[in-house]
DNA sequence: CGCTCGCTGTGGTCTGACCACACGTGCTAC
DNA sequence: GTAGCACGTGTGGTCAGACCACAGCGAGCG
């Protein structure tokens, strides 16, 4: 029973201590995990050769293979062609790409749908927010959560003339600064994965807005007021306002359906859907490029996610 | 350029509309995400046979195969052999399996540290709690959150002869069920994943329990308060005993290295680390298969996540 | 009319081959 | 002696073809 005919492997073979596998590309999966937690293998180290794991584990390259690429959508293994010590695959663990693909399939497959993830964000990230600011006053001295990536990301969403892709682009990246100034890589990925899995939806909402100028300009003004909340280690404010913050603007752009959250008293200008094609507050006086903030809102985006 | 010799595809091959695949596999994946996103696929629908996707995308079934085995690892699809309705690759979205296998992974990997998957749970399942309070208190009259599944939960925990790991996993079915009350499929899917991804340190730990049989009643007492506290709509109630919950037994099973999370002030019994062997509480008078409470505390997980 | 057997199409796996790539080594030219 | 280049080698990436296991479905037989 070595190898003379393919004769499909009935059972599970007991090549190795994976002891349950119906399909050879779960042994090879489960090998690699089990090394993992055996801490024969750390970030850094590279995986045996394809070929060779598939003859130590009595299975086809191609099982080899279909298990690799799933710990490389995962974030887990990184692959390179070539030779030297570059080449080859090694475990990178890194968890956003991961988690976000994770999250953005499953959006995109119906299995998240999008409010839920808006009101994930309701609950998640005043939690981190709360958090951090819990952070900042118990170690008020030195080891305060680092909030210096963010805040630049904050003088970078001052520029007048980004363009709303570009704006919500920083935005994106200043709520990932917030969840990693916690120093928690749980709690930045599973942020990336939020934001990233909802990406399109949001572009695709923005011309929904009345207004994009007034909105940005809300935003940003918020947007202080959260890290200044944090800072002064004030958690349940910090919280409140990042409560405000996110549904003030999915219920602006309209994402949130009448669903579960019913759009806390919040402090701002209640958005009234009643009254869209209201007058759009006019931009300010200097030099803007009329009316570009509508293009690129097809589902054409990025796709670096993978 | 059609299929004489396997030129091995240079650059982005325009077959379809994919823009980007600098991967025959990322070609496929890109293709199925778009016709999810798209609306041409839901669950309930089939994928294309593997070998007529390939056709139409110009690539060979290895890689197709390769895009579905990373949905089906994602819980995306469900493939099936033979023939009729239920064979074939099935779009069928079930998020927690994807999620927690991530999660699982990158903490195997040494990408998320078991600290920061329980600070996680310390920030996020009380958010949880808090929001379940919330709905209870909004929507006091009918469409309340659903409390009975987990609430049956705690009544099959108060079995006595339950063994650690019995019990254990009755306890994260039962933090599961919280978040599954709030009807969010988001956070649901991150609890479960939480959970499991820590599932093997948490029965290792087992054993640095000074009295299992005190932990766990001490557990089943504030899991009712837990509950109670949701139904009375108390947000903050709720979520502090949650937290005291989740980081009293994360300290007193020492699963928790002096890290970020000094364990709040607790209304309960302040597990001190200083005195690890004080004479363990005796169980109660009852039958108890003496000791029986250390066995499988070895990596040797159920591995069904998959 | 009911049962059975085989056809058909699906995913699952294996094999062998080739390509692209990058490193390392050794030879060659200066 | 040294700098430069060419080839060998081993890696992942891809392809093509074949076979197996399985489940439905229908034609044929009892």
């Amino acid at each position: 029973m070595s190898a003379t005919t393919p004769v499909h492997e009935g059972p599970a073979d007991g090549t190795s201590s994976a002891p349950s596998a119906s399909r050879a590309w779960r042994t090879a999966l489960e090998h690699i995990e089990a090394r993992l937690l055996g801490g024969d293998l750390a970030p850094g180290d590279h995986l045996p050769p394809e070929r060779q794991l598939a003859t130590q584990l009595g299975v086809s390259r191609s099982s080899v293979r279909e298990a690799i690429r799933v710990l490389e959508v995962l974030g887990l293994v990184r692959t390179a062609t070539g030779s030297g010590p570059s080449a080859g695959a090694v475990i990178v663990a890194s968890p956003d790409g991961g988690m976000s693909a994770v999250m953005r399939l499953q959006v995109a497959a119906r299995g998240f749908p999008v409010s839920d993830v808006v009101d994930a964000r309701l609950v998640i990230e005043p939690a981190i927010a709360a958090h951090l600011a819990g952070l900042a006053r118990r170690a008020d001295g030195e080891r305060a959560p680092d909030l210096t990536r963010a805040s630049a990301l904050l003088d970078a969403m001052d520029v007048p003339e980004l363009e709303p892709a570009e704006f919500l682009a920083l935005d994106a990246r200043f709520h990932l600064a917030l969840a990693e100034a916690s120093g928690n890589t749980v709690l930045s990925a599973t942020m990336a994965g939020l934001r990233d899995s909802i990406e399109s939806y949001v572009l695709q909402a923005v011309p929904n807005l009345p207004s994009w100028w007034a909105t940005s300009a809300r935003l940003r003004t918020e947007h202080r007021g959260i890290v200044e909340a944090i800072r002064s280690g004030d958690a349940s404010d910090a919280a409140r306002r990042l409560r405000a913050h996110v549904a003030g603007y999915y219920a602006e752009s309209r994402m949130t359906p009448p669903s579960t959250q019913p759009t806390p008293p919040s402090p701002r200008t209640p958005p009234d859907p009643a009254i869209p094609p209201a007058p759009p507050p006019q931009p300010p006086p200097p030099t803007t490029p009329e009316a570009s903030w509508r293009r690129k809102a097809g589902p054409e985006t990025t796709h670096s996610g993978f």
